[in-house]
DNA sequence: TTTTGTGAACTAGTTCACAGCT
DNA sequence: AGCTGTGAACTAGTTCACAAAA
């Protein structure tokens, strides 16, 4: 341990960040943290960073550094527990404490994303999707999550403890609906409409752009046809 | 230019590359070209790389850099033209042709990707959605996208003449979904299952970790719950 | 004058390599 | 012996700032 433990709190083992994290760090713990859960469940209890990035085709200088920022989690000689190094990560990620997402747009995608099985692991919870068409609301999805009025969006998300939304509503509609939600309260939100948008500097944004990604990859076949 | 134009081509204005571009600039690329059509849609003939930082909230000798990769498009004292530089990043990125797209798997997510309006732009053609669930086969989606037996990957592939493919199947079967992929000679792979995968050197593989994301979104809050 | 295209400077991110702990 | 945690070295990416072109 480096950082002088000023003040009461006993042993906190925990640096708590400060000065910001890049996003390329925190991406990264959320892989670590998927990784664990595979090895746990294969019923491995301990696990060196060598062999943990030979695995999951990783870089073990790096998984010790991104470690390293939050705490010293490993034992030197033997690696990390696997149990012990999942509820750091958990507790780092804030997933320690149930999440509540609301899902903006209940068209063909806003619907996919409510009932999608990913989001509904490691404490996420969707609650509520919104859309403005009068015959979706009062509908619910596959799996039972409500439609509810895009106008009552303030009230519901109080009610119901949101802290994400999503955006799945179309690209004209798109900063209009983020003002909405920023208006709301909600202090994070994941984006899948494309486009630029405007956002204050409280609220984190992160945005998919599914055109963006794909012209990615015709980019690389135009450039592969043309050589060898 | 600064490039010598060694042999036969007869003043060729774009470099086209070869030593390979950062991902971060093709993704860059493709936001300008969106950039570009909305200008143009504005009736804007001519910007410099100056104004559409701004109005984009980009950074101009990024804008500069990222072009002068491919050739030199713009106008000392004048600007880019819009039209121009459109065509340009058309055929950089591999647009000027239709590329036919399968989705594999049409479940929730396959679906609602088969009919997003954003891949539909473009130049993306949705050719064809697979599954293995032999109720989904012959069904098509709302749109009209054509619901094939897995099996038959290859053929339809071939005969649809399929460049890329999304993956949007079950963590559980990315990967071998993934092989079926590369053996049907598709050399273009998106994908939204969760886990690492493992790709041939000479395929691309973008993957989009809904996950990931959010668990990201999660540390933001976690972290900004503790401070100020 | 305006604005590009680009070397140089800077900033961020990754990997190496090793002291030090178990 | 084995492995972590971390400064140092390196690599990649961004921004600056200016000579050259229109």
């Amino acid at each position: 341990m480096k950082v002088s433990n000023k003040g009461s709190s006993k042993a906190a083992p925990v640096k708590q960040s400060a000065d910001q994290v890049s996003e390329l760090t925190t991406n990264r713990l959320s892989v670590y943290l998927r990784c664990l859960n595979a090895l746990e469940n294969a019923g491995v209890r301990t696990i060196s960073s060598q062999a943990l990035a030979q695995q999951f085709h990783l870089n073990a200088a790096q998984i010790r550094k991104d470690l390293a920022y939050f705490g010293e989690f490993g034992v030197r000689g033997v690696g990390y527990y696997v149990r012990d190094l999942k509820r750091h990560l958990r507790q780092i990620l804030g997933l320690d404490q149930k999440l509540r997402v609301a899902i903006m747009g209940a068209g063909n995608l806003g619907l996919a994303l409510a009932d999608y099985p990913g989001f509904r692991m490691e404490g996420f919870e969707i609650a509520a999707l919104f859309d403005n068409l009068r015959e979706k609301v009062g509908q619910q999805s596959r799996l039972g999550v409500p439609i509810y009025d895009i106008h009552d969006l303030k009230k519901i998300a109080k009610r119901e403890g949101v802290r994400i939304a999503v955006l799945a509503v179309p690209a004209t509609s798109a900063q209009h609906v983020f003002n909405l939600v920023v208006a709301a309260g909600i202090k994070a939100v994941l984006n899948f409409s494309p486009g630029t948008m405007q956002a204050p500097p409280d609220v984190k944004l992160k945005s998919v752009d599914l055109t963006v990604s794909l012209e990615s990859l015709s980019f690389f076949l135009a450039q592969g046809d043309g050589e060898s």
